[in-house]
DNA sequence: CCGCGGGCCTGAGAGC
DNA sequence: TGCTCTCAGGCCCGCG
């Protein structure tokens, strides 16, 4: 599922249940996700108190009480659902029939009540991780990781910066979580089109020399920026697996502008072209021929 | 160092 | 109805 806009929703939804809240136990349903849990994992969340709960990336991020960070991926099909345990679901609850690979229950109590913080991941590709806080920056899931498109910093000059010697397509770099840190094939393709320019295009042709190379720059940076946070405001897309953490899906998917869209007409004004599929490392491109250059 | 392809898993949907 | 095939939002690893 999950690019930086749903992990984002998804970290909005957990925080009131788990932001100072304790784990008072931790039902494992298999020994491994993608990867194993950690030794003791269970032992090691029971009794904890989360301090705060973060996003870096595609990653979530729990700083707890103790020495260790609770850090989750959801992978490609990874989701969390959040119930009060004193107020059961209305019975038009988006999610009460799905049961099958809830792999992770976190039993919770704080100062908003009891709840049950259920991960669901057909594909388990997510996975879970204890790592010591000391050590977080500089632990292989984040000491390379590139700057976040969030906020202002991501702009023209900082990227054609990141884009300069390169050789390989903006789609493969921007999909490069050293460069940038959260896009995935969704919004790279979104941004492309936004800012007008070809995914095939060679990246290093994004530049800070020359007016139109620095425009070129200027309006990917820009487009990069809206699409998250349009996305953000959304609650994320919903193709089959996102979902936000009261169990609805996000609504960006009704905003997109190629993805899923091969053979509709493009949909800048003035533009007759219809949007193409291609692959690029393996993964689907969508764009439009006809106005990305 | 850089760029690319394969593999990890299950499920949904298309085509026969 | 049911089989087989393809594809899916991420990431790591190893190759050239």
């Amino acid at each position: 599922m999950p690019e930086l806009p749903e992990v984002e929703t998804v970290k909005r939804g957990l925080a009131p249940a788990m932001e100072g809240a304790r784990f008072d136990k931790v039902e494992l349903n298999r020994p491994n996700l993608r990867f194993p849990f950690p030794p003791n994992f269970a032992a090691r969340l029971k009794n904890c108190t989360i301090n705060s709960v973060a996003r870096r990336a595609k990653y979530l991020i729990l700083h707890l009480d103790s020495d260790d960070v609770l850090v989750m991926h959801l992978g490609m099909s990874g989701s969390f659902y959040v119930e009060n345990k004193n107020s059961p679901p209305a019975k038009s609850d988006a999610r009460t029939r799905i049961t099958a690979h809830d792999h992770v229950i976190f039993h919770l109590s704080g100062a908003n009540g009891e709840h049950l913080v259920t991960y669901n991941d057909p594909r388990r590709f997510g996975f879970m991780d204890l790592i010591a806080a000391e050590n977080l920056s500089s632990h292989k899931f984040f000491a390379k990781l590139g700057i976040e498109p969030t906020g202002n910093s991501l702009d023209g000059k900082c990227l054609a910066r990141l884009l300069a010697n390169r050789k390989a397509p903006l789609k493969a770099a921007l999909l490069d979580q050293k460069l940038i840190a959260g896009l995935g094939n969704i919004y790279v393709c979104e941004a492309l089109w936004q800012a007008g320019l070809a995914p095939t295009r060679i990246s290093h042709t994004i530049s800070t020399s020359g007016a139109k190379a620095r425009a070129n720059a200027i309006a990917l940076a820009d487009a990069v920026r809206d699409v998250i946070a349009r996305a953000i405001a959304a609650g994320g897309s919903s193709l089959n697996d996102h979902r936000q953490t009261d169990g609805t899906p996000g609504y960006f998917q009704h905003e997109f502008n190629v993805y899923n869209r091969e053979n509709e007409p493009c949909r800048k004004s003035h533009c007759s072209g219809h949007i193409k599929r291609i692959v690029q490392s393996g993964r689907s491109t969508y764009y439009c021929d006809s106005c990305q250059k």
